[in-house]
DNA sequence: AGTCCGATGACAGTGACTGACATCAGTGGT
DNA sequence: ACCACTGATGTCAGTCACTGTCATCGGACT
C-alpha cells in the first residue's frame, strides 16, 4: 500500500481542493495535505513547489493550448483576431462550470492563491506576446494585444462563472472582446 | 540612542532596497535588513506585513493619484479619455529614472517581488474600474477599460525605463494608448 | 537471484511570520 | 518635579513553509 500508489500528484490535487474547501487555504498545513493523499509532506514538495502550486496544475495546458492557437491562424489575420482565435480555441476546454466555480470560490478566499493566479495570467499573457512577435508583430503591439487578450479571458471567464443563466463561453468571450474593442474606439463621443 | 530614532519605515525601505540590490532578495533575510537599518525582526514586521511588502511603499500614493484624477475627469469624457488622464496625472509623479531603475532591476531578479508587483497593478485596476463604476460606466466595460488602463501604464512604464534616450514619460503614455486604440480598431486589415 | 533506478520516507535545519508580554520614550495632567 | 498613560520597540517562544541529505522501497531489466 502507501508507496507506489499511482498518480500522486492528483491526488495531492484533489486533497488539496478538498481540504481548501473544507478549512481554508490558511487553515491547512502542507503535512495535512500530503497526509490525505497518503504521502509525506516531503514528497508534496517533490510534485509541486510550494502551497499555492497545487491549484494550478492545468494552467498550462491552457497557455499552451492558447498559444498554439495564436501561433497557427492565418498571417493574414490582425494580430487582435489572431488572440480572438486563440480565445476560441481555450473556450473549447472548458465544459461543467460546478468544478471551475468550487475552484475559483477556493481562490477568490485567499490573497496568496489570487496572487499567483495573477502570476499565471502574466505568464500566458508573455507567452502570447511571443507568439505574436514570431507572427511579425513588433513591439509594443505585441505586449499590448496580448495584455488585451488576457483581459478578455479574465473578464470573460468571471461573467461566464457569475452568471445566472448557462451561456456559452465562447460567446462570452466573442462579446466581451467586442466590448473591449467599443471602449477603446477611437472617436471621443459627445 | 536606538529606540525613538525617527522613520522607522523609510529606514527599513533604504536598508531593504540596498541589501536586496547588493546580495540578492533571497539572500537576504528580514532580521539582516531590520538590523541595517536599527531595528529588530519583530519591529521590522510591525512597519511592513511580510519580506516583500517593504518594496512597495509608494504605490499606494500611485494608486490614489490615479483614481483621483479618472474620478475628477470631466462627464463628458468617455471612460477611455478618463482613464487617460489619469495616466497623465501619475506620469507627473516620475521625476528622474534612476531610482525606478533600480528598484525594477530589483524586482526583475526575483520572481516573489515580481508577483507582489501583479498583485498592485491589479489592485490599481480594480481601483480604477470602482471609479469608472461611480462615473456610471457600466460592467464590464469599467474592468475593460481599467485593464486595459493597466495595462497601458506597464507597457508605458517599461518602455520608459529602458529607453535609450531619455523621453517624456507622459508622451509615452499618450503613444502606448494610442497604439492599443490602434490594435483593438475594428476594422481588419487586408 | 542480482542489479539498477526512480519515487518515497525520515530527519534535521533555515527562515518567514505571529502571539504574548515586558520595556522604554514622549505627553499631559497634577 | 512626579506620575499615569500611550504608543513604539525589544524579547522570546512557537508554527509552518520549504530544503538538503541520506536511507529505503518497489519495480524493471538482465
Amino acid at each position: 500500500m502507501g508507496r507506489w500508489e499511482p498518480n500522486a500528484c492528483g491526488r495531492l490535487a484533489q486533497a488539496a481542493l478538498e481540504l481548501f474547501g473544507e478549512r481554508g487555504y490558511e487553515q491547512t498545513t502542507v503535512a495535512e495535505i500530503a497526509k490525505r493523499a497518503g504521502l509525506t509532506e516531503r514528497t508534496y514538495f517533490r510534485h509541486y513547489a510550494d502551497k499555492c502550486e497545487v491549484m494550478f496544475g492545468k494552467s498550462g495546458v491552457l497557455q499552451e493550448q492558447f498559444v498554439t492557437a495564436v501561433a497557427e491562424a492565418p498571417q493574414s489575420m490582425a494580430p487582435i483576431d489572431a488572440v480572438a482565435a486563440g480565445l476560441e480555441a481555450v473556450a473549447q476546454a472548458f465544459a461543467d462550470r460546478r468544478e471551475y466555480r468550487q475552484r475559483q470560490a477556493v481562490i477568490a478566499a485567499n490573497a496568496e492563491l489570487q496572487e499567483r493566479e495573477l502570476t499565471k495570467y502574466a505568464s500566458m499573457s508573455a507567452a502570447i506576446a511571443d507568439a505574436l512577435r514570431r507572427r511579425g508583430v513588433a513591439e509594443p503591439s505585441a505586449t499590448l494585444t496580448a495584455e488585451a487578450g488576457i483581459a478578455v479571458f479574465k473578464v470573460g471567464f468571471q461573467l461566464w462563472l457569475s452568471a445566472s443563466e448557462e451561456r456559452e463561453i465562447s460567446q462570452v468571450m466573442r462579446e466581451s472582446l467586442d466590448e473591449l474593442k467599443a471602449v477603446t474606439a477611437r472617436g471621443v463621443p459627445g
